[in-house]
DNA sequence: TCTGAGCTATGGACTCCATCGACCTACGGC
DNA sequence: GCCGTAGGTCGATGGAGTCCATAGCTCAGA
Protein backbone atom coordinates (compact mmCIF):
# COMPACT_ATOMS: atom_id res chain seq x y z
CA UNK A 1 0.00 0.00 0.00
CA UNK A 2 2.19 3.06 -1.21
CA UNK A 3 1.62 6.33 -2.84
CA UNK A 4 0.96 4.47 -6.47
CA UNK A 5 -1.98 1.69 -4.82
CA UNK A 6 -3.12 5.24 -3.15
CA UNK A 7 -3.38 6.83 -6.01
CA UNK A 8 -4.67 3.97 -8.19
CA UNK A 9 -7.91 3.85 -5.72
CA UNK A 10 -8.80 7.47 -5.93
CA UNK A 11 -8.41 7.20 -10.05
CA UNK A 12 -10.82 3.90 -9.90
CA UNK A 13 -12.96 5.74 -7.33
CA UNK A 14 -13.00 8.51 -9.80
CA UNK A 15 -13.90 6.46 -12.85
CA UNK A 16 -14.19 2.42 -12.33
CA UNK A 17 -14.44 1.84 -15.89
CA UNK A 18 -10.93 3.65 -16.31
CA UNK A 19 -9.20 0.94 -19.09
CA UNK A 20 -5.98 -0.55 -17.01
CA UNK A 21 -3.66 1.20 -20.21
CA UNK A 22 -5.22 4.39 -19.02
CA UNK A 23 -4.68 3.93 -15.14
CA UNK A 24 -1.27 2.81 -16.35
CA UNK A 25 -0.43 5.78 -18.33
CA UNK A 26 -1.86 7.94 -15.34
CA UNK A 27 0.04 6.35 -12.35
CA UNK A 28 3.16 6.22 -15.07
CA UNK A 29 3.46 1.98 -14.64
CA UNK A 30 3.19 -0.63 -17.31
CA UNK A 31 -0.49 -2.11 -18.03
CA UNK A 32 0.46 -5.42 -16.30
CA UNK A 33 1.99 -3.45 -13.40
CA UNK A 34 -1.36 -2.20 -12.96
CA UNK A 35 -3.07 -4.68 -13.44
CA UNK A 36 -1.57 -6.74 -10.53
CA UNK A 37 -1.96 -4.20 -8.28
CA UNK A 38 -5.40 -3.46 -8.60
CA UNK A 39 -5.71 -7.45 -8.60
CA UNK A 40 -4.07 -7.67 -4.85
CA UNK A 41 -5.86 -4.47 -4.24
CA UNK A 42 -9.51 -6.15 -4.73
CA UNK A 43 -7.86 -9.94 -3.46
CA UNK A 44 -6.65 -7.76 -0.01
CA UNK A 45 -10.34 -6.49 -0.17
CA UNK A 46 -9.40 -2.78 0.43
CA UNK A 47 -11.43 -2.54 -2.99
CA UNK A 48 -14.44 -4.13 -2.40
CA UNK A 49 -16.24 -3.96 -6.13
CA UNK A 50 -17.47 -1.44 -8.46
CA UNK A 51 -20.35 0.43 -8.83
CA UNK A 52 -22.01 2.40 -11.23
CA UNK A 53 -24.19 5.78 -9.82
CA UNK A 54 -27.00 5.72 -10.63
CA UNK A 55 -29.34 9.15 -10.76
CA UNK A 56 -32.39 7.28 -8.88
CA UNK A 57 -34.94 10.09 -9.49
CA UNK A 58 -34.60 8.53 -13.11
CA UNK A 59 -35.52 4.90 -11.84
CA UNK A 60 -38.79 6.07 -9.86
CA UNK A 61 -36.37 6.23 -6.55
CA UNK A 62 -37.10 9.88 -6.21
CA UNK A 63 -37.57 10.11 -2.62
CA UNK A 64 -34.79 9.57 0.41
CA UNK A 65 -35.43 9.36 3.75
CA UNK A 66 -33.28 8.49 7.08
CA UNK A 67 -34.87 6.67 9.77
CA UNK A 68 -33.49 5.95 13.46
CA UNK A 69 -34.99 2.83 14.92
CA UNK A 70 -34.97 2.54 18.60
CA UNK A 71 -35.19 -1.29 19.74
CA UNK A 72 -37.22 -2.60 22.60
CA UNK A 73 -35.15 -3.11 25.86
CA UNK A 74 -34.29 -6.34 25.59
CA UNK A 75 -34.91 -6.86 21.75
CA UNK A 76 -32.86 -9.52 19.87
CA UNK A 77 -31.11 -6.64 17.90
CA UNK A 78 -30.13 -9.14 14.94
CA UNK A 79 -33.80 -9.94 14.59
CA UNK A 80 -34.46 -6.02 13.84
CA UNK A 81 -31.18 -6.38 11.40
CA UNK A 82 -32.63 -9.13 9.84
CA UNK A 83 -36.06 -8.08 8.97
CA UNK A 84 -34.39 -4.31 7.95
CA UNK A 85 -31.55 -6.84 5.64
CA UNK A 86 -34.91 -7.96 3.75
CA UNK A 87 -36.45 -4.69 2.79
CA UNK A 88 -34.70 -3.72 -0.76
CA UNK A 89 -35.76 -0.39 -0.08
CA UNK A 90 -32.91 0.13 2.95
CA UNK A 91 -29.65 1.28 0.67
CA UNK A 92 -27.68 1.83 4.01
CA UNK A 93 -27.59 0.75 7.79
CA UNK A 94 -25.82 1.35 10.34
CA UNK A 95 -25.41 0.65 14.18
CA UNK A 96 -25.19 4.00 16.45
CA UNK A 97 -24.10 4.58 19.68
CA UNK A 98 -26.83 6.23 21.22
CA UNK A 99 -30.74 6.16 21.82
CA UNK A 100 -31.45 4.63 18.23
CA UNK A 101 -29.27 1.38 17.43
CA UNK A 102 -30.08 1.67 13.89
CA UNK A 103 -30.06 4.36 11.58
CA UNK A 104 -31.27 3.61 7.82
CA UNK A 105 -30.77 5.16 4.88
CA UNK A 106 -34.31 4.40 2.30
CA UNK A 107 -35.25 4.96 -0.66
CA UNK A 108 -38.61 5.10 -2.19
CA UNK A 109 -40.77 6.45 -4.99
CA UNK A 110 -43.45 8.28 -3.37
CA UNK A 111 -44.21 9.58 -0.05
CA UNK A 112 -47.11 6.93 0.28
CA UNK A 113 -44.66 4.53 -0.39
CA UNK A 114 -42.11 5.92 2.87
CA UNK A 115 -45.47 5.61 4.94
CA UNK A 116 -45.99 1.69 3.97
CA UNK A 117 -42.42 1.21 5.13
CA UNK A 118 -42.37 2.79 8.27
CA UNK A 119 -45.49 1.15 9.31
CA UNK A 120 -43.63 -2.21 8.25
CA UNK A 121 -40.44 -0.97 10.55
CA UNK A 122 -42.65 0.04 13.57
CA UNK A 123 -44.45 -3.35 13.15
CA UNK A 124 -41.40 -5.42 13.24
CA UNK A 125 -40.75 -7.18 16.16
CA UNK A 126 -37.99 -5.66 18.67
CA UNK A 127 -38.68 -2.08 17.08
CA UNK A 128 -40.20 0.50 19.97
CA UNK A 129 -40.44 3.19 17.62
CA UNK A 130 -38.70 5.12 14.85
CA UNK A 131 -37.70 8.69 13.88
CA UNK A 132 -37.92 9.73 10.17
CA UNK A 133 -36.36 12.52 7.97
CA UNK A 134 -37.03 13.28 4.92
CA UNK A 135 -34.60 14.43 2.26
CA UNK A 136 -35.80 17.37 0.17
CA UNK A 137 -32.58 17.37 -1.82
CA UNK A 138 -29.58 15.72 -2.26
CA UNK A 139 -26.80 18.19 -2.52
CA UNK A 140 -24.15 15.01 -3.33
CA UNK A 141 -23.82 11.49 -1.97
CA UNK A 142 -20.77 9.34 -1.74
CA UNK A 143 -18.29 11.97 -2.45
CA UNK A 144 -14.87 10.14 -3.14
CA UNK A 145 -12.76 11.49 -0.15
CA UNK A 146 -9.52 11.62 -2.02
CA UNK A 147 -5.89 9.92 -0.16
CA UNK A 148 -3.01 11.78 0.96
CA UNK A 149 -1.33 10.13 -2.37
CA UNK A 150 1.22 12.51 -2.96
CA UNK B 1 -36.33 2.97 -20.82
CA UNK B 2 -37.48 -0.46 -20.90
CA UNK B 3 -36.32 -4.07 -19.23
CA UNK B 4 -33.34 -4.64 -21.18
CA UNK B 5 -32.04 -1.17 -19.83
CA UNK B 6 -33.26 -1.62 -15.99
CA UNK B 7 -31.01 -4.69 -16.52
CA UNK B 8 -28.41 -3.11 -18.09
CA UNK B 9 -28.43 -0.74 -15.00
CA UNK B 10 -29.22 -3.84 -12.70
CA UNK B 11 -25.84 -5.33 -13.76
CA UNK B 12 -23.47 -2.32 -13.84
CA UNK B 13 -24.86 -1.63 -9.95
CA UNK B 14 -23.37 -4.98 -9.04
CA UNK B 15 -20.13 -5.32 -11.21
CA UNK B 16 -19.59 -1.49 -12.70
CA UNK B 17 -16.43 -2.82 -14.78
CA UNK B 18 -18.41 -5.65 -16.76
CA UNK B 19 -17.49 -5.63 -20.16
CA UNK B 20 -19.54 -4.79 -23.25
CA UNK B 21 -19.13 -8.56 -24.38
CA UNK B 22 -20.29 -9.90 -20.94
CA UNK B 23 -23.18 -7.48 -20.73
CA UNK B 24 -23.98 -8.63 -23.88
CA UNK B 25 -23.91 -12.24 -23.26
CA UNK B 26 -26.34 -11.47 -20.16
CA UNK B 27 -28.96 -9.12 -21.83
CA UNK B 28 -29.44 -11.43 -24.86
CA UNK B 29 -27.96 -8.65 -27.25
CA UNK B 30 -24.76 -7.60 -29.40
CA UNK B 31 -22.35 -5.73 -27.63
CA UNK B 32 -22.34 -2.66 -30.21
CA UNK B 33 -26.17 -2.61 -29.27
CA UNK B 34 -25.20 -2.44 -25.26
CA UNK B 35 -22.59 -0.19 -26.17
CA UNK B 36 -24.87 2.53 -27.39
CA UNK B 37 -27.80 1.61 -24.74
CA UNK B 38 -25.26 2.56 -21.82
CA UNK B 39 -23.64 5.36 -24.13
CA UNK B 40 -27.58 6.95 -24.01
CA UNK B 41 -28.04 6.17 -20.22
CA UNK B 42 -24.76 8.21 -19.89
CA UNK B 43 -25.68 11.00 -21.83
CA UNK B 44 -29.23 11.00 -20.18
CA UNK B 45 -27.69 11.14 -16.68
CA UNK B 46 -29.39 8.07 -15.84
CA UNK B 47 -25.93 6.43 -15.25
CA UNK B 48 -23.53 9.47 -13.31
CA UNK B 49 -20.84 7.03 -13.34
CA UNK B 50 -18.87 4.28 -11.89
CA UNK B 51 -17.33 4.25 -8.66
CA UNK B 52 -14.83 1.66 -7.19
CA UNK B 53 -16.31 0.52 -3.63
CA UNK B 54 -13.24 0.84 -0.56
CA UNK B 55 -12.77 -0.46 2.17
CA UNK B 56 -12.41 3.11 4.15
CA UNK B 57 -10.65 1.35 7.12
CA UNK B 58 -8.00 -0.32 5.19
CA UNK B 59 -7.48 3.49 4.22
CA UNK B 60 -7.18 4.68 7.44
CA UNK B 61 -10.78 6.49 7.73
CA UNK B 62 -12.46 3.88 10.05
CA UNK B 63 -14.96 6.32 11.99
CA UNK B 64 -18.23 6.85 10.48
CA UNK B 65 -20.98 9.60 11.89
CA UNK B 66 -23.88 11.69 10.78
CA UNK B 67 -24.06 14.93 12.12
CA UNK B 68 -27.17 17.12 11.47
CA UNK B 69 -26.65 20.83 11.56
CA UNK B 70 -29.27 23.83 12.75
CA UNK B 71 -29.04 27.10 11.11
CA UNK B 72 -29.23 29.89 12.66
CA UNK B 73 -32.58 32.31 11.98
CA UNK B 74 -31.94 34.13 9.00
CA UNK B 75 -28.67 32.51 7.81
CA UNK B 76 -27.75 31.91 4.44
CA UNK B 77 -28.23 28.41 3.56
CA UNK B 78 -26.01 28.72 0.70
CA UNK B 79 -22.92 29.87 3.03
CA UNK B 80 -23.63 27.16 5.51
CA UNK B 81 -23.58 25.21 2.32
CA UNK B 82 -20.45 25.90 1.01
CA UNK B 83 -18.32 25.86 3.89
CA UNK B 84 -19.17 22.12 4.29
CA UNK B 85 -18.95 21.53 0.86
CA UNK B 86 -14.99 22.58 1.25
CA UNK B 87 -14.52 20.37 3.97
CA UNK B 88 -13.18 16.65 2.25
CA UNK B 89 -14.82 14.39 5.18
CA UNK B 90 -18.34 15.11 4.36
CA UNK B 91 -19.08 12.42 1.74
CA UNK B 92 -22.32 12.92 1.53
CA UNK B 93 -25.19 16.02 2.33
CA UNK B 94 -29.17 16.02 2.47
CA UNK B 95 -31.35 19.25 2.89
CA UNK B 96 -33.80 18.33 4.95
CA UNK B 97 -37.11 19.14 6.15
CA UNK B 98 -37.48 19.38 10.16
CA UNK B 99 -35.41 21.29 12.80
CA UNK B 100 -32.07 19.79 11.29
CA UNK B 101 -31.45 21.86 7.81
CA UNK B 102 -28.57 19.35 6.76
CA UNK B 103 -27.79 16.00 7.34
CA UNK B 104 -23.94 15.57 6.70
CA UNK B 105 -22.21 12.20 6.50
CA UNK B 106 -19.05 12.33 7.12
CA UNK B 107 -15.73 9.48 7.81
CA UNK B 108 -12.26 10.16 9.55
CA UNK B 109 -9.54 8.07 10.60
CA UNK B 110 -10.26 9.06 14.45
CA UNK B 111 -12.40 10.06 17.07
CA UNK B 112 -9.67 13.28 17.83
CA UNK B 113 -10.09 14.18 13.94
CA UNK B 114 -14.16 14.00 14.37
CA UNK B 115 -14.04 16.02 17.58
CA UNK B 116 -12.07 19.33 15.46
CA UNK B 117 -14.29 18.23 12.49
CA UNK B 118 -17.35 19.11 14.89
CA UNK B 119 -15.51 22.27 16.02
CA UNK B 120 -15.08 23.51 12.56
CA UNK B 121 -18.90 22.91 11.71
CA UNK B 122 -20.14 24.76 14.47
CA UNK B 123 -17.41 27.68 14.39
CA UNK B 124 -18.82 28.10 10.20
CA UNK B 125 -20.93 31.22 10.32
CA UNK B 126 -24.88 30.49 9.90
CA UNK B 127 -24.27 27.34 12.09
CA UNK B 128 -26.05 27.41 15.14
CA UNK B 129 -25.74 23.87 16.44
CA UNK B 130 -25.02 20.47 15.68
CA UNK B 131 -26.30 16.63 16.20
CA UNK B 132 -23.51 13.60 15.98
CA UNK B 133 -24.27 10.05 16.15
CA UNK B 134 -21.61 8.32 15.77
CA UNK B 135 -21.79 4.60 13.58
CA UNK B 136 -20.68 1.98 15.74
CA UNK B 137 -20.54 -0.41 12.60
CA UNK B 138 -21.35 -0.06 9.48
CA UNK B 139 -24.25 -3.28 8.39
CA UNK B 140 -24.09 -2.44 4.81
CA UNK B 141 -24.08 0.69 2.44
CA UNK B 142 -25.43 2.11 -0.28
CA UNK B 143 -26.99 -1.73 -1.12
CA UNK B 144 -28.12 -1.29 -5.06
CA UNK B 145 -32.26 -1.62 -5.03
CA UNK B 146 -32.68 -3.73 -7.61
CA UNK B 147 -35.06 -2.27 -10.78
CA UNK B 148 -38.30 -4.17 -11.36
CA UNK B 149 -36.62 -5.13 -14.90
CA UNK B 150 -39.07 -8.95 -15.08
C1' DT C 1 -52.56 -0.88 -48.52
C1' DC C 2 -48.40 1.01 -49.72
C1' DT C 3 -44.48 3.90 -48.80
C1' DG C 4 -40.92 6.42 -46.59
C1' DA C 5 -38.78 8.08 -42.17
C1' DG C 6 -36.70 7.01 -38.04
C1' DC C 7 -35.09 4.01 -34.70
C1' DT C 8 -32.51 0.15 -33.26
C1' DA C 9 -30.41 -4.23 -33.93
C1' DT C 10 -26.73 -7.03 -36.32
C1' DG C 11 -22.26 -8.34 -38.54
C1' DG C 12 -17.84 -7.17 -40.23
C1' DA C 13 -13.48 -4.75 -39.82
C1' DC C 14 -10.06 -2.42 -37.58
C1' DT C 15 -7.79 -0.74 -33.54
C1' DC C 16 -6.67 -1.04 -28.96
C1' DC C 17 -6.61 -3.42 -24.62
C1' DA C 18 -6.10 -7.36 -21.30
C1' DT C 19 -3.32 -10.73 -20.06
C1' DC C 20 0.24 -14.31 -20.20
C1' DG C 21 5.02 -15.66 -20.29
C1' DA C 22 9.86 -14.56 -20.37
C1' DC C 23 13.23 -11.92 -18.67
C1' DC C 24 15.49 -8.01 -15.79
C1' DT C 25 16.57 -5.47 -11.56
C1' DA C 26 16.76 -4.28 -6.57
C1' DC C 27 17.01 -5.96 -2.17
C1' DG C 28 17.46 -8.91 2.04
C1' DG C 29 19.06 -13.26 4.21
C1' DC C 30 22.30 -16.87 4.41
C1' DG D 1 29.04 -13.17 -2.93
C1' DC D 2 25.08 -15.80 -4.09
C1' DC D 3 20.50 -16.97 -4.32
C1' DG D 4 15.40 -16.29 -3.69
C1' DT D 5 11.72 -13.13 -3.88
C1' DA D 6 9.02 -9.15 -5.15
C1' DG D 7 7.86 -6.33 -8.50
C1' DG D 8 8.94 -4.19 -12.72
C1' DT D 9 9.28 -4.02 -18.35
C1' DC D 10 8.67 -5.97 -22.90
C1' DG D 11 6.46 -8.67 -26.55
C1' DA D 12 2.88 -11.56 -28.34
C1' DT D 13 -1.77 -12.89 -28.96
C1' DG D 14 -6.53 -13.48 -28.29
C1' DG D 15 -10.38 -10.99 -27.35
C1' DA D 16 -12.88 -6.59 -26.58
C1' DG D 17 -14.25 -1.84 -27.95
C1' DT D 18 -16.00 0.74 -31.38
C1' DC D 19 -17.04 2.53 -36.06
C1' DC D 20 -19.77 1.76 -40.03
C1' DA D 21 -22.93 -0.17 -43.46
C1' DT D 22 -26.93 -2.67 -43.66
C1' DA D 23 -31.37 -4.89 -42.46
C1' DG D 24 -35.75 -5.34 -39.88
C1' DC D 25 -39.56 -3.06 -37.33
C1' DT D 26 -42.97 0.56 -36.26
C1' DC D 27 -45.72 4.05 -37.41
C1' DA D 28 -47.70 8.22 -39.88
C1' DG D 29 -49.66 9.80 -43.89
C1' DA D 30 -51.16 9.47 -48.86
Amino acid sequence: MDSIDLRLIDLLRENARSSYAELARKVGLSAPAVHERVGKLEAAGTIRGYRADVDHEALGLGVTALIGIIEDSGADTDDVLTAVRAMPEVESCYFMAGVESYQLTVRVGTIAELEQLIVRINRTPGVASTRTAIALSTKWENRPQPGISS
